[in-house]
Formats: structure tokens, C-alpha cells, sequence
RNA sequence: CGGGGCAUAGCGCAGUCUGGUAGCGCACCUGCUUUGGGAGCAGGUGGUCGCAGGUUCAAAUCCUGCUGCCCCGACCA
């Protein structure tokens, strides 16, 4: 892609409304446009970074086995009355009729329809164990949205909701979700951790939090020096007399095992053993020999949209985002300076932002009749992992020059070297 | 919902106290010159001053009501 032909929305002040550095950094570097309080247009390049992320939660949610379905946003409040969170779910829950007055809600979560699906079309014990997942946008009526997207109203979400006909097997499956889950952080290229957690609204017994590491966390996570003992700070505080959770730091592990130390983190997945709460208030069952049995369910969600706001908060500077190159939205930055004092200089660009295409690399050329200055600003801010810079001088040496983004260093290689160098 | 703040051009802001033709920087358009870290000169485009009432000869400015947005808190995956 050429700068020429794209949406490259970056601002040059600092948005006034923002105060997160990732909410400041996706207005400043044009990923997005604040539509209402909590509400975002994704602009391109928002958007590629949406897309990487999520082709990374799909890949792996296709090799756990887990079959991608696609459901509504708009749901029918009937069911959720059969499953009492109607009631039970808040204000969060956005209400509206329909022309023949009929009661719906856009969905924040999807157990309801999930359920009244399967149990019309999953019959016997043969058909189970059984995950599907969806990448979906969800809608939660949030009392003060806020950071950008990082507490937004409409946000992006994978869910996945598995079936099984034993406890035993639901933890199975929930083990086989959680493996899929560290890879997935884990090639996403974001430091986390696991702890256990709070199942909240959405109910059931155990579960467990990932969390991006970021002091602007909103999030305390609490951790033993001495053990792999890890949980959401919020759950000790619950028992204790004393509600200040930064007392925790430096107090006995409740495993027994070495002290507590905090660090903060931002929520970007979730994992739940449901059991039956929905399979018997819904009257999911399936046949088997021993008679209907109701599945054993779990959940489980990964916040697409907040991943991308979660992974800036992590990796930024005082010039703007460092994407990993696992999510950039492109992987090169190709940038010509003056290319009209050297009339071959843009026939070379074009020599490499082919090769590299070829190669299977995403290269943004900028192409722009922009100072220097300029584009080096923008291609920083945007947070492009490698650059590569084609100027009159290096030009004439027949050289060209590589440099990472977050480095100081810049190498000056012939051309077929930094093919090569490229990743 | 409680507390605090903001609303004037695409972005960032001044002007409001003390009413008198709506401004600045950046961005954008034209032309020329420039070109290795946010270029220069010249000429331009763009705003019912959040909305609705009211006071006044006259309202961005004063008064009343409303709306939207941000921050802190309660809440929340």
C-alpha cells in the first residue's frame, strides 16, 4: 500500500479528549474516531490491526478444534427471560422493541443463543464434546465507558462455548481452550499473566483471567514470589477487613508459599466452567444411554478490540505505538526521501516494494511529497516494527538504510541485502 | 447516579470577566522555491460560536433550560 492511497489519519496535536496513552495514541495515529461516548469507527488502519489479531484467535481456535458460527447481535428478550437474566443482568443489558412491540437487546454475551441453538440441533451424546466460537461484535451499556477502547460500549469479542456430557470432560475442554489461549498470547507478542478470577455475572465455578501487564491496568493482580500462585487481587480483598488492595503487597501467599507482590494488568480474556446454569434453566439435553443428560458448559472470551488498545498500553515511546510484527498493521515501512533529486531513487522503490510483496511482506510505502521529518513522524507514530530508507545520499552510494522501530540504529545495506533482511 | 471540567473551522486553542463586523497556529486548496527529523514565500477555502428560549439597538460574551463529551467515584468482561 502506497501513503498515497491510503486513509493515513494521523494528527499532529494530541487529541484533547483522550487522557490513556493507547486511547491518545489510536485518535493521534488515525486507528480510530470516536463515533459516541464509547462508540468507535475503526479507520484502516485500525482495522488491519483488528484483522491480525483476529486471525491469530481464529488460527488457534480452528486447531483446538473449536468450528466458527456467526451469531445475532440483536437478541430476543425472551430468552433471556428463560434463562433469568433478563432480571438479572442490569442496566448494561440495552432494551428496545421491536415495530410489533416485541422485546429485544443487543447482546453482550451470547449463553442464551448459544444454548437455544444447540439444543435444537444437538440431539444425542454422540454429537458431544462440541466448541463453537464466534468473532462478533458485542454490545454492553457500560455505566461510564471509557479509554477508548478499552472500556467501550461496542466492542469486539471472541466467544466460545464448549459442551460436554461429563464434568470431567468440560475440564477437558476447558484445559484444551486454555491451551489455546497461551498460544495465542503468546504469538501475539504480549507479556500476560494467568490468574484466577471472579465468574461474575455471567456465572459458574472456576475461572481464570488473562491479563496484558500495563501499570495503567485497571486490574491488581496479585502473585506469589515463591510459587505459581496468581489471582485477581480483587478476590482476596473480598475476605479480608482490610479494603485497600495495595496492603496485599509483601503479605503471606495464601498457598502457603513465599510473599504476595502486585502488578497491574488489563483483562483481555476470560475463562469460565459454566456447569448446567444454562443447559438446565434453558433445558438443553441430549440422549444418551443413561437417559437425558443435561451438558456440562463453559465459556470463554477474548476481547479483540481491548487487545489492540491493551498491546499499546505495553509497547509505546514518546514518538508513539511499537507493534509487535505479529500485529502491526504492516510489517515495512518503505520510506523515499526526495525522490525527485535522484530521478532513479523512485524506480528503486519501486524495485523493492515489489520484491518485498512478492516475498509476502506487507509494505507501506510512503510515497508522500512530505519532508522527511514528516514521514519518519507518522511512520513512528503508527508504529511500523522495520523501516527502510531511501534517500539521495545512500542512493548514490547504491545503499539504502534498514532500522528498527524503538532502535537508534541504522544499518546501511546494499539493496539485496535488506530483501533479505526483512521479516 | 454523585462530584469536577469542557463545548468557538478538520485538529489544538484565544476571545466570554467588562456585549459592538469571529480570531491564531497547524491542516486543507493554488502557484513558485525547497527536500535526511514535523520547510519557505505569496494567494486562497472553511465556523448558524453545542441546541432552544430570554434580556438588549446589538449576544460567542449576560440570564434560563436542555444536550453532548471528558475525568474521579460507585459498577463492570
Amino acid at each position: 500500500m502506497k501513503t498515497s492511497n491510503l486513509l493515513l489519519a494521523t494528527q499532529r496535536e494530541n487529541p484533547s479528549d483522550a487522557e490513556t496513552i493507547s486511547h491518545k495514541l489510536m485518535l493521534k495515529a488515525g486507528l480510530i474516531r470516536q463515533v459516541a461516548s464509547g462508540i468507535y469507527n475503526w479507520l484502516p488502519l485500525g482495522v488491519k490491526v483488528l484483522r491480525k489479531v483476529e486471525n491469530i484467535v481464529r488460527r488457534e481456535m480452528e486447531k483446538s478444534g473449536a468450528q466458527e458460527i456467526l451469531m445475532p447481535m440483536v437478541q430476543p428478550g425472551e430468552l433471556w427471560k428463560e434463562s433469568g437474566r433478563w432480571q438479572q443482568y442490569g442496566k448494561e443489558l440495552l432494551i428496545f422493541e421491536d415495530r410489533h412491540d416485541r422485546e429485544f437487546c443487543l447482546g453482550p454475551t451470547h449463553e442464551e443463543i448459544i444454548t437455544d441453538l444447540c439444543r435444537n440441533e444437538i440431539r444425542s451424546h454422540k454429537q458431544l464434546p462440541v466448541i463453537f466460537y464466534q468473532i462478533q461484535t458485542k454490545f454492553r451499556d457500560e455505566i461510564r465507558p471509557r479509554f477508548g477502547v478499552m472500556r467501550s460500549r461496542e466492542f469486539i469479542m471472541k466467544d466460545a462455548y464448549s459442551f460436554d456430557l461429563s464434568e470431567q470432560q468440560m475440564d477437558d475442554s476447558y484445559q484444551s481452550m486454555r491451551d489455546a489461549y497461551v498460544r495465542i498470547f503468546n504469538s501475539l507478542g504480549l507479556d500476560y499473566r494467568i490468574v484466577k478470577a471472579d465468574s461474575g455475572a455471567i456465572g459458574g465455578a472456576d475461572s481464570e483471567e488473562f491479563h496484558v501487564l500495563a501499570d495503567s491496568g485497571e486490574d491488581l493482580l496479585a502473585f506469589s514470589d515463591k510459587s505459581d500462585y496468581a489471582i485477581n487481587a480483587e478476590l482476596l480483598i473480598e475476605s479480608k477487613s482490610d479494603q485497600d488492595p495495595r496492603s496485599l503487597e509483601g503479605q503471606d501467599s495464601p498457598d502457603g508459599k513465599g510473599k504476595l507482590k502486585l502488578k497491574r494488568g488489563i483483562e483481555v480474556g476470560h475463562i469460565f466452567k459454566l456447569g448446567r446454569k444454562y443447559s438446565e434453566s434453558m433445558k438443553l439435553t441430549v440422549q444418551s444411554e443413561n437417559g437425558n443428560i443435561y451438558p456440562e458448559m463453559g465459556c470463554y472470551g477474548i476481547g479483540i478490540s481491548r487487545i489492540v488498545a491493551a498491546a499499546i498500553e505495553q509497547n509505546h515511546d514518546d514518538k508513539g505505538i511499537i507493534w509487535s510484527k505479529e500485529i502491526s498493521p504492516y510489517t515495512t515501512a518503505l520510506v523515499e526521501i526526495n525522490p525527485k533529486g535522484e530521478k532513479n531513487l523512485k524506480n528503486l522503490c519501486n524495485q523493492i516494494y515489489t520484491s518485498l510483496k512478492e516475498q509476502g511482506h506487507e509494505v507501506l510505502w510512503d510515497d508522500r511529497d512530505q519532508s522527511a521529518g514528516v514521514k519518519f513522524s507518522d511512520m513512528e507514530l503508527i508504529g511500523i516494527p522495520q523501516m527502510i530508507i531511501i534517500g539521495e545520499k545512500s542512493f548514490r552510494e547504491n545503499k539504502v538504510e534498514f532500522k528498527m522501530r524503538g532502535e537508534d540504529k541504522i544499518v546501511s545495506l546494499i539493496p539485496d541485502e535488506v530483501l533479505n533482511k526483512i521479516q
